[in-house]
DNA sequence: TACCGTAACATTATGATATTACAAAACAGT
DNA sequence: ACTGTTTTGTAATATCATAATGTTACGGTA
């Protein structure tokens, strides 16, 4: 099995083989589940893989969307209580500059990490950078402020969108 | 006449006199308006005061209600393009953590800043903090990517609030 | 002063995101 | 199967933000 420890958070080709990306994801929030001893149930897991099924950040309202295409038609509150699980066990982040999710790169692991968010084709990718958050622990404590969380998230262009 | 280049964006102790961050705060958004030939209308002007009425992010809708209780009743939009013309020009910030906007240290100027919110008191504070800057650009740069603007919110314990 | 063009504002309605409160069903342990 | 707990369903509503349209105020020109 694959560890969950960490994976590629960063741009990947247009091509890559995205189904491994999901069942990836997916083995990772199983293995993490099953060790914590949460349920992983039906609309929790369909809701991770829609977020999965890209790598750009998803709407609340949009991965309902594609649940109600597909015959199960929820209110808001289950898809928000699944995302609510999902962070909760680290399975996603929420992007506050967006309103929406995405897949964690370091499934189950605790921590807030940084957001590439390229406004040109909607991807996201996650950095996990020690300097990032050393920068944030030591401009906080200089002002006596005491770090419980961060919302890192930075737009601009990607490498592919940055040629066009 | 004070200098708009920089305030200070820290946390201030509990007994300042606020009424000179409101009075400079304005005095500096005349000055940026004039040099810029734009106009700060009642409205506008007013909406600037009631966020810096208070250190501590306001969202949208209580600065409506706040002007509501001024026997001047706008609707919502009234609302939202005074903020958008504030920030336009820099002189305040939105904080997508919160919904909610915040007076600007630096008013006038560029840039995004970074912002430390207490989760007990409420009260934020602006660092321009050239290192998180640099660590942002080098990590986005390792990425290749081309930042555009950012968002860093941090939220935690102000210095106050630490201790109790 | 009267006119015109633009910027700002008002009003109504609606879109988009998120939560509360309570009822029903599914599940785990016995 | 019984029981307490967790999860999901459902309806209503709160909160944040914008679209579309019309009206008013301001500044320049003659």
């Amino acid at each position: 099995m694959n560890s969950p420890q960490e994976r590629n958070g960063g741009f990947l080709p247009d091509q890559h083989d995205h189904g491994d990306c999901v069942a990836a994801a997916l083995e990772d929030a199983i293995a993490v589940c099953g060790e914590r001893g949460v349920r992983l149930t039906p609309v929790r897991r369909r809701v991770l893989e829609i977020i999965w099924q890209g790598h750009r950040p998803l709407g609340a309202y949009a991965i309902l969307e594609v649940l109600s295409g597909e015959g199960h038609s929820p209110a808001p509150p289950t898809v928000y209580r699944a995302l609510e699980f999902l962070l909760t066990q680290g399975l996603v982040h929420r992007l506050s500059s967006l309103n929406a999710f995405v897949g964690c790169s370091r499934p189950g692991h605790p921590g807030a990490g940084q957001f590439l968010l390229c406004t040109s084709c909607g991807t996201a990718a996650e950095l996990n950078d020690p300097e990032i958050e050393r920068a944030i622990e030591r401009g906080a404590a200089a002002e006596g402020f005491v770090c419980r969380d961060h919302t890192v998230e930075i737009s601009g262009l990607c490498p592919h969108c940055r040629g066009t």
